[in-house]
DNA sequence: ATGATATCGAACAATATGTACAATATCAGT
DNA sequence: ACTGATATTGTACATATTGTTCGATATCAT
């Protein structure tokens, strides 16, 4: 990708960032994203059609980075949902987040939340479908499997809600068990 | 209250809900809601300061009928939560919703549902914390409270949401059990 | 150096927001 | 039925936002 495209890109998602973390995402202008970015109106307006197509891309790019991420140099990083054991993929994902990467933190944790928190759980929905190892705990018998599958995710995204809106005083390790413990 | 405002207040309610139901939130003008409301632009803004705001208002009006629900003449209603067992609230709670006063059933399961399952879950959040009979099943002692409650209140929105979503196939009492088993 | 392409900036029409005000209709109480 | 209070109306208006257009300029890859 050129150059050029690629600095507005990353312009307009970091003005876009900051300013969802402080304020609602309904009062946030394109105006203001543009300011930010400081950019030309019609360069925006190249790169999204809308502010809710914006909002979109950056949710798609934030969890292919959480779920199939791949570190700086050095470290080599396993692709998420190749780790062994299912708890330690759980593990693993709390400990990316608490990493922060990509500010991802001030955004499940703003008023917006809800926003993120949603393509979150959908995400997670398609990964653990896809990788059934992921599923901690058995499933009961008299539950249907998408409802346990929902029940599973939404346990997951709410154990990361409960977190982060508490400020992370605990550690993934405990994170992890009390997701553990809760399905059984 | 004013009659006349009583009916302006109900118009807007009622077009506001409609639209809901068919196009998202950010895509509903006051223009269309004052058309569709068939009220004066003034009228409008005599009433509600903003959109935003008549959001939360319809949000709580809506909670309050679903919690606190009497119904009409002849069937005596007791308060929800003055029911004996537990899971009978549970169940009374579902057949509510399955009733579907005020057309609830339309917000909870359109596009917007997030925007109203987020009120139903800290509205539950905090009947739950005043009525702790209505807890199923026992706290795992590993679990901090507050981390309990959150999960209950998760688990209990994402069923109905699950229900939903899924055309509500089930029975109330279908439902219930899931959401007990669930939860050990 | 060159041709392709991204950005800029300013201007623009179309739409939405929120306010102001005078005329009118409806209310509740006597 | 009268009256004073109040809600609604319709219009007009200033302001803000959106999304597009276009020629000039800067940056790109080769």
């Amino acid at each position: 990708m050129d150059r050029r495209q690629k600095k507005t890109r990353e312009a307009i998602f970091r003005a876009f960032t900051e300013l969802l973390s402080k304020k609602h995402y309904n009062q946030i202008t394109v105006g203001e994203i543009i300011e930010k970015a400081d950019i030309g109106r019609a360069t925006f307006y190249a790169h999204f059609e809308t502010k809710d197509y914006l909002l979109k891309v950056l949710c798609e790019e934030l969890f292919c980075h959480i779920f199939d991420a791949t570190v700086d140099g050095r470290e080599q990083h396993h692709h998420i949902f190749s780790c062994e054991a299912p708890s330690s993929a759980i593990l693993h994902l709390l400990q990316h987040l608490q990493k922060n990467d990509h500010n991802i933190l001030d955004l499940l944790g703003c008023e917006n939340n809800e926003l993120f928190l949603r393509y979150f759980k959908e995400n997670l929905k398609d990964l653990i479908k896809n990788h059934p190892s992921l599923l901690c705990g058995e499933k009961p018998r008299e539950l249907p499997d998408d409802y346990w599958l929902n029940h599973v995710s939404a346990t997951f995204v709410e154990t990361v809600r409960w977190w982060i809106n508490n400020n992370m005083k605990e550690t993934p390790e405990q994170l992890a068990k009390y997701f553990e413990v809760v399905l059984r």
